[in-house]
DNA sequence: ACAAAACATTTGTATATACAACTATTAAAA
DNA sequence: TTTTAATAGTTGTATATACAAATGTTTTGT
């Protein structure tokens, strides 16, 4: 299905308007499709993305500027989100006794469970779009994507 | 920069990941960039999105689900953004004469303005992302990404 | 040592997203 | 014709996003 044919365009578009729209709606299609995936286990897709960032950090905690800035939307509120993943006891929180300004994060091991359990069905989920593909087109849509973003 | 860099990611990734999250942080700076340019015009870009679906039907009004059918998030709640679009004079709301289930929105000649003095913008905003890359690469990167969503 | 600046995080507010429940209206079935 | 089902839209609740202001802590400059 061409963009055009998704949002009903009754207009012809240049390249660099779909190009916009491609990438726009083609990141609604994954996360929606993601979304259904992480349903049942009670967890947001920043949440999950967290727990994913924390257990990165093999056992070593994380600041919550750490977590800040390795997260795909960098304006989310990781303090908002670190406490909706404490509720459910999938991640700790503690003053950093060497400086109290500090936070450290660290997931539990009910955290690390939630996450194994995933894998194989977030493996799954990437395959499924990544299967459309041939291997050098994998390889050459993540260079254009990189390029587009050149000085952003 | 590639996406590794972007999350700072130590460890390796295939392809198929890494495409998902290229996408996903594309689309997160494309989106940010935007909000930048609106943010002056008191417009959220959902809210722009439906002004220019609204333009699209050239006088013709639309009716909610014509809006929600077009928009690239598909689950938006229309209802909501038409609210914030009215209390701001860009659209107005009527109840259909022939099926009064159904809603007429129409945009106004304020929100036509609004749109004009953005177009330039918006153009110019789109071009700073495909200039980054050759008019075949624009053309490729729209067939990859909708290889991609094959079946999605 | 003290004030100012920088840093790390939290809180508040408005809007948006996700999704289920609800209301009203029209169309279809019995 | 009365009930049932389908359709169109609204409302409620929880979470997330965006951004500014506030709090507490450490570092720097004098």
């Amino acid at each position: 299905m061409t963009i055009e044919e998704v949002i009903k365009s009754t207009v012809k578009m240049d390249n660099a308007k779909k190009v916009i729209l491609n990438i726009m709606y083609t990141q609604n299609v994954i996360q929606d499709h993601f979304n259904e995936l992480i349903k049942p286990y009670d967890l947001s897709g920043e949440q999950y993305n967290v727990l994913r960032i924390l257990r990165g950090q093999k056992g070593k905690p994380a600041n919550m500027c750490v977590i800040q800035e390795r997260m795909l939307a960098k304006t989310s509120n990781t303090t908002r989100l670190v406490d909706k993943l404490l509720l459910k006891d999938f991640v700790t929180r503690n003053v950093c006794p060497d400086n109290r300004r500090k936070i450290e994060v660290s997931i539990t091991e009910k955290g690390l469970d939630v996450l194994k359990e995933l894998d194989p069905k977030v493996d799954e989920h990437e395959q499924t779009f990544a299967n459309n593909l041939q291997p050098e087109e994998l390889v050459f849509l993540n260079q254009l994507l990189e390029k587009y973003r050149t000085n952003k």
